[in-house]
DNA sequence: GTAATTATTGACGTTTACGTTAAGGTAAGT
DNA sequence: ACTTACCTTAACGTAAACGTCAATAATTAC
């Protein structure tokens, strides 16, 4: 009935929107994450806190902690103006870069000895009779 | 000095041999992964404990938790005799991989948007006169 | 024989990102 | 008025895998 309807959302709407939990948004307030303004008691996220919420999600799934991620957010904002800061947050992404490579890398070298063991394992189980040659 | 030097390993060699802490050593045997006998106070480890240790790192880089890594070690000590235990084995190793390989699978999405977004900030910081075309 | 090294147990601290009550306030529907 | 649904703050709990003392004991070095 109000035209806020279209501007603001509550909690249990940006619950359903971006699946997370009332606790999460709570938390994020907390953090400094996120400045929902207030209607008496009750939250009223902005579409500046959605933006920062979708930046938030994404900075988690970069493996980002929520402290970083305060950061950068805090750099976006006062990035139009300085320069500097824009060019700090391009570095940090770029480490980040860096570590997630690593990750993979790392990752699929485990992916391959397991497969090994795997592989040895299946033998010794069918050598025994346990498993058939083909599962 | 005594032929036990061959048998068995202090903390500290078990330390150095294996790059992990005492504390971690002294935790593994709380949590009843690792079985050092004992030479008065001192713990000595036995070749048991070192294949049990390779094993537990082998497990952890699989993304193991340490009470999975426990139940297998169990399971290998009795694996020999009881079949149905090294299929459950070998079946917990398959859902491990299932579970890395989509890991990986995530990882790799998320390295290419953070490539995206970064290739993004490099235009932006070019065009803003910030940082040159070649880095 | 004493200093330095290394060991021990025990217990509390750390980190991250929330979950989970407890104890209620507020608003809408009937 | 009553129920139901949803909201609030505050504070303690959780998980994993150790880290970090503290206070003490035993060994080894010189």
């Amino acid at each position: 009935m109000n035209k806020i309807d279209l501007e603001f959302r509550t909690i249990k709407e940006m619950c359903e929107k971006y699946k997370v939990t009332p606790r999460t948004l709570r938390f994020y307030e907390f953090k400094e994450l996120l400045f929902p303004i207030r209607e008496g008691q009750r939250r009223l996220f902005t579409r500046r806190d959605q933006a920062r919420l979708k930046l938030i999600l994404q900075g988690k799934r970069f493996g980002f902690s929520l402290e970083e991620i305060r950061q950068l957010l805090n750099l976006y904002d006062i990035g139009d103006q300085q320069k500097t800061q824009l060019l700090k947050t391009y570095e940090l992404a770029k480490e980040r870069l860096k570590v997630m490579m690593n990750q993979k890398d790392e990752l699929e070298l485990a992916i391959e000895d397991l497969k090994k063991m795997l592989k040895w394992g299946e033998e010794v189980l069918i050598s025994r009779g346990i498993k058939s040659n083909k599962n």
